[in-house]
DNA sequence: GAAATGAATCGATAGACATCGAAATAAAGA
DNA sequence: TCTTTATTTCGATGTCTATCGATTCATTTC
């Protein structure tokens, strides 16, 4: 699930008289007449809210005649439900990584805080730690030495190892008078 | 007050950053810090949004050493998560609130997850929160103190006030032994 | 105690949004 | 076709809120 979808359905449902309309519309399907007498709104307002509900996926419009008939989607209701509750959902939310080997690295080598406990002596682990160090700087962005060792501060004491690290696996190059970084 | 609990739910996680938050918090927890360095934000705005996750439940703060460490309640976000699924939630949601005066002083001292503020001076104030915590007794049951009091914990941590009021009031009484609480 | 550091609070600001009324659209009936 | 009715769209407005910088508060370290 895409973090924007996400956003979306929350949106949707984060509004008192959305809230009001999708409680309504579970009991049974209404127009917007209908909706906007029970509310107390008016009905360019009401329509206003069925279309983010609709943009959400939450709300299904049926023309009937002249009416328009507004009915709640329940399946779509409970598989955001179910979504929401999945671990994987949220944990894609901030686009961290989602490798499991690369979960288990960073937990055998992360204290509680996020700071390294050691640096691994397998290479493979250490590019774990590499890309996981990587993640404070922005792809393009240029430090010099001094912010560069700020950066990874709460990481690590031991900055110059992972400077180094970086160098060696090419996921920063020094520019041509080797004083300033660039992530790559 | 349930319709304002999720409203506060959705609410918090309506937000692009408080997504990413939600995110990494699921990964492991984190300082306000190094969220800041990884969002690209100042601490203090992600202060602002810890803020908001922690009314809604979202997420817990414990104070480590020099450090505020943030963590994810995942059982808070499965609770709503199957709340959400669950039809009935949906429903009280289009409940037509009750005498606005009620609804400005429950508003005025209970919290955005329905937590007592502080407690009334005024009689006539104290009287409606006393028929709100009465709601969370069927009438005609019966329970001990101790069962009470688990009972309005939800409410506020001091349950004596409210038990006291419920026998000024009538809304409950003891029986001949005065073990246990009936609600008239 | 003083200095340093992490976090919360405050005040300001720009952008988002709920709501309204008016105008436009669509569809039904005269 | 003209009117009526239900809905949507548009423009305006007041409120809310995400974000920042500056300040304040709390805790650790010197």
């Amino acid at each position: 699930m895409e973090q924007q979808e996400l956003i979306v359905f929350f949106k949707a449902l984060a509004d008192r008289s959305r809230l009001r309309i999708v409680g309504l519309l579970a009991h049974r399907a209404h127009s917007v007449e209908e909706l906007a007498t029970v509310l107390e709104l008016r009905a360019s307002t009401v329509s206003h809210h069925l279309g983010k509900l609709v943009a959400a996926g939450l709300v299904q419009a049926t023309a009937d005649g002249h009416y328009h008939v507004y009915a709640l989607r329940s399946d779509e209701l409970q598989r955001m439900a179910r979504s929401i509750a999945e671990p994987d959902t949220l944990l894609d939310t901030a686009t961290v990584s989602g490798d499991p080997y690369e979960q288990k690295v960073l937990g055998a080598f992360l204290d509680e805080r996020g700071r390294l406990k050691a640096i691994p002596m397998k290479r493979k682990k250490f590019q774990v730690i590499l890309r996981h160090a990587l993640r404070l700087i922005e792809p393009g962005e240029v430090l010099s030495e001094r912010e560069l060792n700020e950066r990874l501060e709460p990481l690590t004491s031991d900055v110059a190892t992972i400077r180094r690290g970086f160098i060696d696996y090419g996921m920063m190059t020094r520019d041509a008078a080797g004083r300033r970084y660039v992530r790559s």
